[in-house]
DNA sequence: GCCTTTCAATACGCAGGCGTATGGTCCGGC
DNA sequence: GCCGGACCATACGCCTGCGTATTGAAAGGC
């Protein structure tokens, strides 16, 4: 099945998948390749080693959720949708946030999305006349702590969607 | 330095602080019994294998937390401080987390904390006339997202609060 | 059509971890 | 004091993964 060319970003969808569904430990090169039907010989050609295919795949995600903050923030619908959209975690982030606890890279990848995750929250708050900005932490802070919790995405977005109404509520 | 004989129960707290501080890949027998200043024939003396080992480490944790919920069960102390104990991490909770994410068992006691502190969430909350379940949910997952976030304990301290001022704002 | 560049398979050495086996040391009972 | 069991160190075989080197195939320009 499928015995094109590999190219670099194949080993990165690949090993974004990878990490979440199996974890850290599932980035190595070899698990990588025996999962592409590919050999070590098309990883090392690609990239210079394992750090750089890692920081590679950091930056990847970090361009994907940028990608969906942006797509989250235009548009005018509203505020309680959008203040959902920002808030609500991207598919994989838990995974990506474990590994940032042993990976530097990572770690620093989510750091930077937070931020921007974090401002934007703040920014749509305050144009609507909530101002105390740890509202926007905990607003922040549910949607990741409801990612770490089972429960599937459903059941997510009612009680951040609750949240939202409560926070809304003080204008 | 402490040239004593080891107890199992050495291993599983030095376990435990391993993985706060190191993450999964600190949980393996010859780090740790480096560590230890041990070797492997302790190790294995102690414990049937890695499985054994893991297994026994995760109810530790559990015990812990349950013990911790407790402390911030009994005592009357108004219902803001106690939602902000029951709520708040411990320390070593996001390591847990990332855990269970690759390890079942971990996993699996993980989820029993939560769903413990759950409930003592939404029996408090409802006592004071809060009956919403979505506000508990809330509640707990901004506590578990706070403790993903760095930033240090003082301001999720803060930020949890100030949420529950607006939760109890209801009644 | 050939030749250069790009890509990939194989084989190798090395390091580190797991689990076992075997022998040694400590310690309480008597 | 000596003995038996509890505790631990060492050494070994095995496996798995990393990174490199070498060889080989597959494209694409001309």
């Amino acid at each position: 099945m499928m015995k094109k060319r590999l190219s670099a970003e194949n080993w990165i969808d690949t090993g974004l998948k990878a990490l979440a569904k199996g974890g850290p430990s599932a980035l190595g090169a070899e698990v990588l390749a025996r999962k592409l039907g590919a050999s070590k010989g098309s990883f090392y050609w690609h990239f210079k080693g394992l750090d750089d295919f890692h920081g590679q795949l950091a930056t990847a995600w970090k361009r994907h959720a940028a990608t969906a903050l942006v797509g989250a923030l235009e548009g005018d619908e509203p505020v309680a949708i959008r203040l959902q959209k920002i808030g609500a975690a991207t598919p994989g982030e838990a995974a990506m946030r474990a590994w940032g606890r042993e990976n530097p890279a990572a770690a620093a990848e989510v750091a930077e999305i937070d931020q921007l995750r974090l401002d934007a929250l703040s920014a749509v708050l305050r144009d609507v006349g909530v101002s105390n900005p740890d509202l926007a932490r905990a607003l922040y802070a549910t949607g990741i702590g409801l990612a770490q919790l089972p429960k599937g995405k459903a059941k997510s977005d009612a009680t951040l969607s609750t949240l939202i109404d409560l926070i809304l509520a003080l204008r």
